[in-house]
RNA sequence: GCCCAGAUGGCGGAAUUGGUAGACGCGUCAGACUCAAAAUCUGGUUCUCGCAAGGGAGUGCAGGUUCGAUUCCUGUUCUGGGCACCA
């Protein structure tokens, strides 16, 4: 009887299946326990080695407390909605929800094959209508929502009408524009369009403008990663700035709570630093500079008031609408050259921009205080989007604005003495201040609070909290996600009645963009007729409280109902990659945040114990198209044209070697490719980096599982190094694993003599071997280290073959312990052992302590703190005991030299050091 | 640029509270079984000097604290990730 893991796996997956044997209740005497997954993005690629990693880890750990004797919570479903299957409709004319039905479907397939405890009758898919539904009324309760920010909590805007009504908006500052004030008369006289236009201020849904990557030769919107260069990844067209009509949530009214929400959730401090730098808190002024010869003034945003001496210049925002205003006559050529040419760059380009760049606009502002001439710039590293869009620049305590002062010749103000050298700025706070009239004399860091004072008392300005955060934009001029359940009549958005939902989407035939950058929708008579929004929702708003569907999947009256989710309740366990770290994770820390503020939920963060997988590294091939041209040119030849570099799909390179013909059929923009070869061959660049369908270069598990079955794919992927650690893929050392599992088969089955587990009754030296074993097993699954258990399992079975151990009552227990990891040969042999039921109702063992207790110990004898010999000695020896058995060792004799030792070191349990 | 993480043998990694660095596995070398191969088993395997006994060095790099540092502190280099329309 030999170890058949094929015919194995396939029995048991399809007994699992048949006696259901992982589905879960929502009413139980059991505790309850909700490990969750990252749901996958269906991609054409299908599941790759690196997916199930965490996947992996999960099913462990819920099958670990399965064992454990708690009522599990494990779903898998799929965010079905994205633009990669867009975009594969506009290449191949195949309609994203067949493409997507596919993939779903080989996803599927794939995850089966690895043997995961799922239960699949609570899957949700977020393209389906019975789903997206609940996602359009979540969007519904946001949209007639206001955030109460004297109460701190999201409210019906019916409340905020109501007010207005009696009393204006004198409680309520609108949060887009905290100068708007009005009676509740004036309230009253407004036209309905006037009260709507109003309301959408304070909606925490809401509609306003924001700027996009827009290609005019695409006719589209594009995400940052398709443009490269400010060109378009597909065909090289150039990309500019543009002003669309955008939806947004206005996740900053709960900048405050995410930020301290944090303090309650088990995340890594790691994660919890990145929300809260994403949320930027700080704490600083708006100050008011008067523009000389003009009436206009100049606000900055600062954090440091106290410099406000130390000012040199200024430096705005190339979108900063005064530019128009206060460019001089002889200044404004350069100034509308420097805005064409920051146009073409995204964001990111120039905040990671080390060449300054800038103009002089020829104005210039007063300092309120010593009535000093400050010249305005313009340069890109300010950003219209932060603070006020414009800053004053203090080169003397800033690196960016000393450089910028350097490269322009600016004279540079020295208001801190010693502290500054002339050479680079010193961002210090602790310098004591000079030439700073009333501030002199004081430590910054004090001094920052005074001038604050002083300028709120002087009227030109006020202190103000600010957050990096912007309102998230929520809607994308695309075609594949949830259309926005909202009509438009008069230029005023209304909202659909929830009896209206759900909104479905059409179907439709082309893909191409609408009419001035309105997505396809757009394009559609009958939605257009209707009135209906065109855009639809983004990536993240399905993901945003999937967690809650699970709980109750098929509900078709309400979301979630209240009575299950306070079953559930928080997700005990949530596993999945730090690329979500802000974006995913915040969003839906918000969505549960508004849920729980309207009373739906009863909890304000959704997951207690987060764990982050590290990326599974892949190996990537590099093809370099010479820019604007589809000239592809050699690696060993890319240095003598410019170019863009571009993945390749790993599968059409042989070694680094490509497969042109292949390379041609894969894009129809590459279909007339030319290359320039390198020795008659297209020699691809390489690089090691995360395992993406977007870079081309996945393995595929499904081979892998087929040459050496799931359990040993399982353990291997757990073997490979810690979870929450990034580790390249390498197929190579999963024979050991394989070899592992064969081993343990034989010590129930030999060969040569069949069966050879017996009834006997261990012995305490195979207790000790099996407990601990398992002692170790448990603490390491606990702190989520599991592949130091796979390595424990495997000492545990090289331990019970050395001990020739093939007894029954320890087998069982080392089955219970593997099962979570291997769990179809577990099953198997389990049955083998003459067991009736299944080794999923199995308990955890219990660790037996008196067959782990030691009472002596080999300890470590240094030297100087070298170790030098080890010594045999009882666990209770006293300090005198150790002393005198040390000092007549002969090691320590001979490295004593003849020298009586200084001291004795001597840790109870840990070592023994003779200080000489 | 800003923020985060990481760096240990030929390779993946272990060392949980500052206490025997390299568990476990891969690879590799030698041997057993075999007509042979596969499979399996046994033993060696951080580097270095040495016939050996036994030394010396060693956890990215440079310092520091300590009887003792992979672990704590300061500085530094490199690699990976995130930076708001990829999901």
């Amino acid at each position: 009887m030999e170890y058949n893991f094929s015919a194995i796996e396939k029995k048991w997956q399809k007994h699992w299946n048949e006696t259901k044997a992982y589905q879960v209740k929502n009413e139980s005497d059991k505790p309850k326990y909700y490990v969750l997954d990252m749901f996958p993005y269906p991609s054409g690629s299908g599941l790759h080695v690196g997916h199930p990693l965490g996947y992996i880890a999960s099913d462990i750990f819920a099958r670990y407390k399965r064992l454990k004797g708690f009522n599990v919570l494990h779903p898998m479903g799929y965010d079905a909605f994205g633009l990669p299957a867009e975009q594969y409709a506009i290449d191949h004319g195949i309609h994203p929800a067949v493409s997507t039905e596919k993939n779903i479907n080989t996803y599927r397939n794939q995850l089966d094959n690895i043997g995961f405890s799922f239960d699949w009758d609570r899957e949700i898919r977020t393209c389906e209508p019975g789903y997206y539904k609940w996602t359009q009324w979540i969007f519904l309760q946001l949209f007639n929502s206001y955030y109460d920010r004297n109460e701190k909590k999201a409210k019906p805007v019916q409340h905020l009408i109501a007010a207005f009504e009696k009393e204006g908006n004198q409680q309520h500052v609108c949060p887009a524009n905290n100068q708007l004030s009005f009676t509740a008369g004036e309230w009253k006289s407004k036209s309905e369009k006037e009260q709507l236009s109003i309301l959408m201020d304070y909606r925490l849904a809401y509609c306003g403008y924001g700027e996009v990557n827009w290609c005019e030769a695409l006719g589209t919107v594009l995400a940052n990663d398709e443009v490269i260069n400010g060109v378009s990844e597909r065909g090289g067209f150039p990309v500019v700035k543009k002003k669309l009509r955008q939806w947004y949530l206005r996740i900053t009214e709960y900048a405050d709570r995410l930020l301290t929400g944090l303090e309650k959730v088990d995340f890594s401090e790691a994660l919890k630093e990145m929300q809260s730098n994403w949320i930027g808190k700080s704490y600083g002024a708006e100050v008011d500079f008067a523009i000389n010869e003009t009436q206009e003034t100049l606000r900055v945003y600062t954090t440091r008031p106290d410099t406000i001496f130390g000012v040199d210049f200024m430096v705005v925002a190339p979108e900063h609408e005064l530019i128009a205003k206060i460019t001089t006559a002889e200044q404004k050529t350069a100034v509308d050259d420097y805005i064409a040419y920051v146009k073409s760059r995204s964001e990111r380009e120039r905040m990671a921009e080390k060449k300054i760049t800038g103009v002089f606009t020829g104005a210039y502002a007063v300092n309120p205080f010593s009535k000093k001439l400050i010249p305005i710039w313009i340069s890109e590293y300010v950003l219209a989007g932060y603070g006020t869009g414009a800053i004053m620049a203090v080169p003397c305590g800033d690196e960016r604005d000393f450089k910028f002062a350097q490269h322009f010749d600016i004279p540079v103000t020295n208001i801190i003495g010693d502290a500054f050298n002339g050479e680079e700025a010193n961002p210090t706070k602790d310098a004591v201040l000079q030439q700073s009239d009333f501030l002199n004399g004081m430590v910054m860091r004090d001094a920052i609070e005074v001038a604050a004072q002083k300028i709120e008392d002087a009227g030109i300005g006020t202190r103000k909290v600010n957050f990096k955060m912007r309102d998230a934009a929520f809607s994308r001029q695309r075609y594949w996600g949830e259309p926005i359940p909202v009509k438009w009549k008069n230029g005023s958005a209304y909202a659909l009645n929830e009896s209206e939902l759900p909104l479905t989407l059409p179907h439709i035939e082309s893909y191409k963009p609408g009419p001035e950058g309105e997505g396809p929708l757009a394009n559609v008579p009958e939605w257009v007729a209707q009135e209906l929004e065109t855009n639809t929702m983004p990536g993240y708003a399905g993901s945003s409280w999937y967690f809650l569907r699970y709980m109750d999947p098929h509900n078709n009256e309400t979301f979630c109902d209240r009575k299950v989710s306070d079953y559930w309740g928080q997700v005990d366990l949530y596993v999945g990659g730090t690329e979500h770290a802000v974006g995913h994770l915040l969003y839906s820390r918000m969505w549960t945040k508004a849920l729980f503020d309207l009373g739906h939920i009863g909890f304000d963060e959704p997951y207690k114990r987060l764990v982050n997988q590290g990326k599974i590294g892949g190996d990537s091939r590099l093809v370099y198209r010479v820019r604007g041209t589809n000239e592809f040119v050699s690696f060993g030849l890319k240095e003598q044209y410019e170019t863009d570099e571009i993945h390749v799909d790993v599968n059409i390179v042989r070694g680094t070697e490509l497969d042109t013909e292949a390379f041609k059929k894969s894009k129809p923009d590459f279909a007339n490719a030319t290359f320039v070869l390198e020795d008659g061959k297209y020699i691809c660049g390489t690089r090691l980096e995360k395992m993406s369908k977007r870079y081309f270069n996945v393995v595929n598990p499904d081979d892998l599982v087929a040459r050496y079955g799931a359990d040993t794919f399982r353990m291997y992927e757990m073997f490979l190094g810690p979870v929450e650690q990034d580790k390249p893929w390498d197929t190579k050392g999963i024979e050991g694993v394989h070899r592992f599992l064969k081993k343990l088969w034989r010590l129930f089955y030999d060969e040569q003599k069949g069966k050879v587990w017996t009834n006997e009754t261990p012995t305490d030296q195979e207790y000790k071997i099996i407990y601990k074993a398992i002692k170790k097993i448990e603490e390491d699954i606990e702190r989520f280290s599991l592949n130091t258990v796979v390595s424990g399992l495997m000492v545990c079975v090289n331990e019970l073959t050395d001990a020739k151990c093939s007894k029954k009552e320890i087998l069982e227990k080392l089955l219970i312990a593997l099962s979570p990891y291997a769990p179809h040969a577990a099953e198997e042999l389990w049955s083998l052992l003459e067991n009736k039921s299944s080794v999923l109702e199995a308990s955890f063992p219990e660790v037996e302590e008196k067959y782990l207790i030691e009472s002596e110990k080999e300890y470590p004898v240094s030297v100087n703190g070298k170790t030098r010999t080890t010594m045999m000695l009882s666990l209770d020896a006293t300090q005198e005991e150790v002393e005198k058995l040390a000092l007549a060792n002969d090691v320590v004799q001979k490295w004593l030299e003849g020298k009586s030792p200084k001291k004795i070191i001597y840790v109870k349990g840990r070592m023994i050091n003779v200080v000489v």
